[in-house]
DNA sequence: TCGCTATTTAACAGATGCGTTATATAACGT
DNA sequence: ACGTTATATAACGCATCTGTTAAATAGCGA
């Protein structure tokens, strides 16, 4: 499971938040979800260790598990990479995107406005979807 | 779907990626997935537009998308949430890693899973998980 | 070794997600 | 109204996720 499909469970982001001030041990962190059981939250744990975003640490006859900032870069760097403008501010947003309209509208593809266009010159949308499905579909 | 399980997946992923640059025709789209077929294209638009991380315009048959910022910062918030120090180069992490762990003691919350059935009154995080739940928690 | 605490693993059930094909809906042009 | 294009929805199968209980493993102390 990777680190995204990781953090889309709510639960495992809470022991990231719970880790996020210092480490804990599988027990407390177990504790800290009244509503799960202690083996569905060590499964979570173990989901989080596998994505890469923890790591554990043995002590006595505990698991001290800790957050481990280097798992969250690829998720970093994604959010980065589609934001390109548009920071998150949407003041700033919304400045960029009309800078980003009028100045991508030269060296691009048009893409909008003019309904019936013919056929750029497709990047990488292929032709149509339904005629190479078809071919070698029944019925 | 929250905007964290939406970008879980790969395919939607991909979407958003073709978004960052200029809006598309949800035909376009599907073209640009061929291992997919157009009704599977379509549904994963339908829950990036419920997630709010798109948005529809119609142009006479067609189905405009475009990316909605907005939407991603839900995401943006959590992961700076939970940064808080470390930002991503490990050096200032290593350094924060070490403040932290003798520095802090208190001040968080144990996170939030659903429903009616909870135990907030619980202090912090107790002692043993086993007896907690024993105490008349089957279901 | 035994017994206790801490945690993981196994086995299984139910929910949910994703893909498919078939069909419906929408808007256009004739 | 009809045919075509564009897109969404329906119905369904199958894999995966999440949770549960029961049992296994690990470390400690008597």
């Amino acid at each position: 499971m990777d680190a995204f499909a990781a953090v889309a469970d709510p639960t495992r982001r809470g022991v990231l938040r719970l880790l996020r001030d210092r480490e804990r041990a599988a027990g407390d962190l177990a504790v800290a979800f009244p509503a799960l059981s202690q083996p569905a939250v060590s499964r979570h744990l173990r989901v989080l260790r596998e994505a890469g975003l923890v790591t554990v640490r043995i002590d006595e006859q505990r698991r001290l598990y800790s957050l481990r900032p280097e798992g969250l870069v690829e998720i970093e760097s994604w959010l980065t990479s589609l934001r390109t403008f548009w920071s998150q501010g949407l003041d700033a947003l919304e400045r960029h995107l009309d800078v980003q309209t009028a100045a991508k509208a030269a060296g691009e593809e048009p893409a909008k406005r003019d309904s019936k266009r013919s056929k750029p010159s497709k990047s990488r949308l292929a032709k149509s979807a339904h005629a190479q499905r078809k071919e070698g579909k029944r019925r």
